[in-house]
DNA sequence: ATAGGTTTCGCGCTTAGG
DNA sequence: CCTAAGCGCGAAACCTAT
């Protein structure tokens, strides 16, 4: 449709016996005049809009940092170098009018017509993008670009779109997950907001106790305002710290003894302090009101705290969180309501 | 030296006469025979490996996912059909050469021999990959491959080596400050350890009072054995709840009242319970033993609890931390002595 | 410079394949 | 019969060596 060598026009002259390379004898067996490429079309043809003209010809010495050879040779005005029409910068161009559409759709002939060369050239590029794959063939005289092609990380287009597939899929999921835990922790709110509820809504000392996994644990409720700050600092081995800052209140905390021990004489235990690693507060005989709230070093599955006596139960509220807006886009030491356990988290 | 249409010795049973096309009069100035490419080195030459193999010919169907065009005319058995030397084929099997090597430097002579086609094929694909920026000419017969060429994101490769650098620089910069880190934590540590300064490792309620930070704030002071864990779910303002686990021993809270208000008095303001966000246990005048370890809900400035008593300071060290292993990865909440103020992390 | 040798590679003939 | 492309001639661009 466009290529084909045109006989030259008995009269152009530009075709009128130019000084390009001499005719040799050799090859005349096609009837080809050789020199000079004999279409054009009119060069109308709004071309690439603005832009591509940076590929022009780098006429004067032109400081190329990278790419290209280096064009030498600026030669006669009139003339183009080999430069000019080299497949490297043709493939700039092509590239050029690639990113300019976007959808990264490209007509083969436009671009042949646009950059001035014979649509042969154009394969040549296209059939190489082709062999990475940053091009695709997508109908006739039409290719797409196609994103990362096989280096930079071995994915082929199968492996990529199955990718693409599982990501969507998860994202859906995490969707659906997200969803069902909002109405959950909706449920929740509700459910707890509720006057009626609020009166029930307690846990006594055994009901905690009677949880498995509390089997021979010490068991602390502790009840901090919101925003209130915990930090468990790993020093090493046998000792333990924690640092705990609340704004909006007091904290409170409980420890749950076990329920085999006789149930009242918490202090008994209190009193057996050693040179553990709580030496300090924990052992000191506390002077200022009542029994310590605290456990001995020595003694784990102890306790000595008062709990939630038992005839109050209707008044005591553990589950009791309400609305709090989050600052903090940490997630982790932000809510109500603590229960804090061994181990495993809960 | 290696390319350079071999002239055909005049005895090879491989150019004597193939059948290949018939010898077209015209063109027949250059004295050359067409048809089967002439050169072939013998064959050996290791050639890349292994690998590279699964390029040769697509034989019976090969169902071709994706990529060029998709081979048909399985043809006859020795022939080479156009798909076999097409140079979307050929630049696959050159991108292959290329990642073989690491370094990314290819011999474009080498390569024209193990693929076993003219030279001239390799440039048409060098040009195009040239001209993405996707290879970058080393040397004579030498090329490169060079990262991400221009697409993609358009990081040029000043801007890249800018990033490398300062992706070294901040590395190390890491480096030098988890050092940092160490050493304080192991001076700490043997400080800590040290029996005469285990006398003296204790805070008073004054001390910590002092703190600028906890001005008008509640502070509480907890002690807990290694591996305590606890969490503050976020639920909405207003309340708060605070999960804690313990299996190495008792955690002990401690509650520090305001300097300002008159101590002595603790249990004075923790009857003020009103129907806050905690009226479950907070307000509950315990029975079991002496004063709730509690501060009411609408105070928040105040406080209950039973602090170090002064007299006896000496006995009492707060920062005693030692070792302990840490079997959990999460470094969150392991590690002994916690404090806990507002908001900030401390 | 000038000549001779290489390496690159524009260019378009020719043809496989639909 | 026409498009898509294999294919290779031979010149330009590069190198030495004279």
């Amino acid at each position: 449709m466009v290529a084909a060598v045109a006989p030259a026009a008995p009269g152009s002259c530009l075709d009128a016996t130019p000084q390009g390379p001499e005719i040799r004898a050799g090859r005349a067996s096609t009837g080809r005049l050789p020199g000079f490429k004999a279409k054009r079309k009119l060069d109308l043809e709004g071309m690439g809009r603005q832009g591509l003209s940076e590929f022009r010809t780098p006429k004067g010495k032109c400081s190329r940092g990278e790419g290209l050879p280096s064009p030498k040779t600026p030669k006669s005005p009139g003339e183009k170098t080999r430069y000019d029409t080299s497949l490297g910068l043709l493939t700039k161009k092509f590239i050029y009018l690639l990113s300019e559409s976007e959808d990264g759709v490209l007509d083969l002939n436009w671009a042949a017509e646009v950059l001035e060369v014979q649509k042969r050239r154009i394969y040549d590029i296209t059939n190489v993008l082709e062999g990475i794959q940053l091009i695709r063939k997508k109908a006739k005289n039409n290719i797409q670009w196609v994103g990362r092609g096989m280096f930079e990380d071995p994915v082929g287009p199968r492996k990529q779109q199955t990718l693409g597939q599982e990501l969507k899929e998860l994202s859906n999921m995490e969707r659906a997950l997200d969803q069902l835990i909002q109405n959950c922790t909706l449920d929740l709110k509700n459910l707890t907001e509720d006057e009626t509820n609020q009166r029930l809504a307690y846990v006594t000392y055994q009901d905690i106790r009677a949880i498995g996994n509390f089997k021979d644990q010490t068991v602390i409720a502790v009840k901090a305002p919101p925003e209130t700050r915990l930090e468990v600092p790993d020093l090493r081995e046998d000792n333990l710290q924690i640092y705990l800052k609340s704004t909006n209140g007091p904290i409170e905390v409980y420890l749950c003894p076990e329920e085999s021990r006789e149930a009242g004489s918490p202090s008994q235990e209190a009193a057996r302090s050693g040179p553990g690693p709580f030496t300090g507060l924990s052992s000191s005989p506390s002077s200022s009101c009542g029994p310590d709230l605290i456990a001995p070093p020595g003694s784990h599955p102890a306790s000595v705290l008062p709990w939630i006596p038992e005839g109050k139960r209707k008044e005591h509220g553990y589950i009791t969180h309400h609305h709090l807006p989050y600052w903090e886009q940490s997630s982790e030491f932000t809510g109500p309501s603590v229960l804090v356990s061994n181990g495993q988290a809960y």
